[in-house]
DNA sequence: CTTACGATGTATGCAGCGTTCACATTAAGG
DNA sequence: CCTTAATGTGAACGCTGCATACATCGTAAG
């Protein structure tokens, strides 16, 4: 079944085209990821990804769960489960580094209106939130962690944003870093104050 | 000139565009904002706006300057020059307001690559950035001004977007003003320790 | 072995989009 | 009044998403 002659039946067409969309997604930004597009470059028809996906927003959000599983797999590599700030730290750095290597992806993940209708989709990112969360339980087990969690990712994911936009200094990784060093540092130094906020 | 008797001359079609664009961004999200939709609901020729905007991107670019300024009223308009965290905090609760109250608007001015290009839309970033600056100055005039704005922006900015995006609660307009207000504090109660900072 | 069937890919066609170009109309100034 | 530059029009090109009807193939029952 994957091994595919090349005749008249693709073989695995649904992962070509996701590997064809992330090419595109890479190479001409969002606005060249079309089905046409991706259907070239699978080297099949224009209508035949219509068999896989939905339509075009199907095959984005399939793209867009597939970079957040990424994204979480690249937190956790940049640190197993953080709990001092310097870790976690750490894995912040890792979650704008990976918006800056990967911008038009990361767009895609978060700057489109995100239908709850992709059920792969929610999965990923209730995921993603979920591990956030884990790691703030585990980091600061006194503090409101709903709220902490919220602070800590809206934090971090704004940092990605701004830098991502332009908004802030990208001249080098390192310069991003320290930024992104110094921003969570000022949130964790005072995590006794926390506890009382409003659930 | 401003009086259009509407024969064949529109009178004021750049100013009819950006209205129309603004109009077509409330009522279809970006995805319905088209040139060619612009130019109908300006009762004009599709090719009309070429005369006034070089090409899409450039009323794009234009709307989200003229978003750029709005928001910077907005936060001005919920406190002049805020000092105490809880002002600080009110415009926090504004800048989230204004994300969700212009979901599209906001989206087409922070989610899209912002091409360097347009003077306009530079002015008008810089501008907010600047004016978030003059606040952290004003009120922690011992703190690391830079690095602090950057805290304090991306914070805000990220809880922007989660909302936007749907990963936190947005059930009601007062679940969302607590959760920016607890976030901000959380930032503010340690501003001592930041002035070590890097720059 | 044959045959019918479901899954997969193709061909065609429609409407809408951004954009260009040649042309029409008009307001403004010498 | 007549020229000129600014502004709006119309047709046309290639691209897009998408729906529909058709072709091809693996497979499994008879």
């Amino acid at each position: 079944m994957s091994q595919a002659g090349g005749t008249y039946h693709h073989g695995d067409l649904r992962a070509a085209c996701l590997r064809a969309a992330r090419e595109l997604l890479e190479e001409d930004g969002s606005a060249g990821l079309s089905l046409r597009a991706v259907a070239r470059r699978a080297g099949v028809s224009a209508t035949a990804p219509y068999r896989h996906y939905a339509d075009r927003d199907a095959l984005v959000s399939a793209v867009a769960a597939q970079g957040y599983r990424e994204l979480a797999a690249y937190l956790a590599a940049a640190h197993p489960s953080p709990t001092t700030p310097d870790e976690l730290a750490a894995v912040a750095v890792a979650y704008v580094r990976f918006a800056l290597e990967r911008p038009a992806l990361f767009r895609v993940m978060f700057a489109e209106p995100c239908d709850p209708n992709s059920e792969e989709r929610v999965a990923a990112t209730t995921a993603i939130s979920e591990y956030v969360r884990g790691i703030v339980r585990g980091a600061f087990p006194g503090a409101d962690t709903e709220a902490l969690s919220t602070t800590v990712w809206a934090l971090v994911h704004g940092l990605a944003f701004l830098h991502l936009d332009g908004k802030l200094d990208t001249s080098t990784p390192d310069v991003v870093a320290d930024q992104v060093r110094t921003a969570v540092h000022a949130l964790f130094t005072a995590p006794a104050a926390l506890p009382r906020a409003r659930a």
